[in-house]
DNA sequence: AGCGCAATGTACATATGTGTCAACGACGAA
DNA sequence: TTCGTCGTTGACACATATGTACATTGCGCT
């Protein structure tokens, strides 16, 4: 995000308004993202914005076009990766909860907290919802698990992520790391295997100890 | 709240406000919550407000009072509630996830959405969290479960329900229901005895089949 | 009947937001 | 150099919100 939008050489730019507004709803909410606070911060006329977007709307419908094709895809593609174990195929899954290229969460939460207020959003997040739990499922179901079962536990792993998103905390990666064996025998009823669990770590730079 | 709340027999009261705003909080957000638009839902002029309250703040103010007061006590309650199994245990829980009267999860939404533009919110927020989190915990110790398990067990559960909340999904109790004994099983890693799982559909007014 | 006060309404001052318009500047190509 | 396009700006017209000062209504009590 930060390094794919910005400028074009001239003060501003179609990229230079959005990426403010993602910042400003991100921190503050949709209610936040009003021209003339962003013109302040780009330090631009606020006319000068009707030249890149013809209002608001627009604006706003931007903001949900690039939260859409950032978030949904990476979960479905990581539910359906490669792995020899179900603990495996979890751990995939959890590269997403990790990784903010992957999953971006702050965004996440401000679009669904932004649904309060509009039907469409809640429309388009409902179906978000849908899709990524399917891939979940699904992915239960390839290592054997009956269908109930593959849905409750689909369920249980993408809404603890959602309520962890919703409780807006800021820990540090360790203490997060520390839960996660404990998560994946949960949500798999298996526990994982130390190569399993190193192999996971390590792809996040994370030394246990 | 419907019936606690409403008037004295005039036309306007601190209640009439205040459940107007706790109803636009709910279907619209913060700030959906304006003077304004509040007083032509009452039919009454916009300033008669100030009879009541010092200033908008001060409305919103009783809005957090109203749920502080109402979310976080009943989880504690039930949690502490006696058990002879932790399936039970968590059967008692859960009356909070399917009772509106126990906790309010419009309420509950809205409030964490409205925490990401008050920094003030927001820590009473966490600090809920952190009392609700704690409780649930206690309750898996009671049952002889080792302190790191019984951490994310009860992480597990609050946050798939808080997640859930987050979705906005308005499902038939039926589709819950069935749900249930799985949502047991995962969170307790017991399955639980058909005489619990019947006391607790008869509580909640529901005939399996 | 009429007084008092709770409750409501009217008028005003002010703040913050949106969107249109016409004028202005700066840069690159003909 | 001059022209047109891209980008910027200030002025204007409105809309919606807050809060204060003051006038007005109408219920209840004596």
């Amino acid at each position: 995000m930060d390094q794919a939008l910005n400028d074009t050489g001239w003060r501003g730019s179609q990229e230079g308004w959005l990426e403010a507004a993602y910042h400003s709803l991100l921190e503050s909410g949709v209610d936040s993202v009003k021209i003339l606070p962003l013109a302040k911060k780009l330090n631009l006329s606020r006319t000068s914005f009707y030249w890149f977007f013809k209002d608001r709307e627009e604006l706003l419908s931007a903001l949900v076009a690039l939260w859409r094709d950032k978030n949904t895809g990476n979960i479905v593609k990581r539910a359906e990766a490669y792995a020899e174990s179900l603990a495996e195929a979890m751990l995939n899954v959890f590269d997403c909860w990790l990784d903010n290229d992957l999953f971006d969460a702050k965004f996440e939460f401000a679009v669904r907290s932004w649904a309060l207020q509009s039907d469409e959003l809640l429309a388009e997040v409902q179906q978000a919802d849908q899709i990524r739990l399917e891939a979940l499922k699904r992915m239960f179901m390839r290592f054997g698990l009956p269908e109930t079962t593959s849905d409750v536990r689909a369920r249980t792993t993408y809404l603890v992520q959602i309520g962890y998103i919703s409780m807006q905390s800021r820990e540090e990666l360790a203490v997060r790391m520390k839960r996660i064996p404990e998560y994946i025998a949960i949500y798999t009823g298996v526990v994982p295997q130390q190569r399993e669990l190193d192999r996971f770590f390590s792809r996040h730079r994370y030394r246990p100890g």
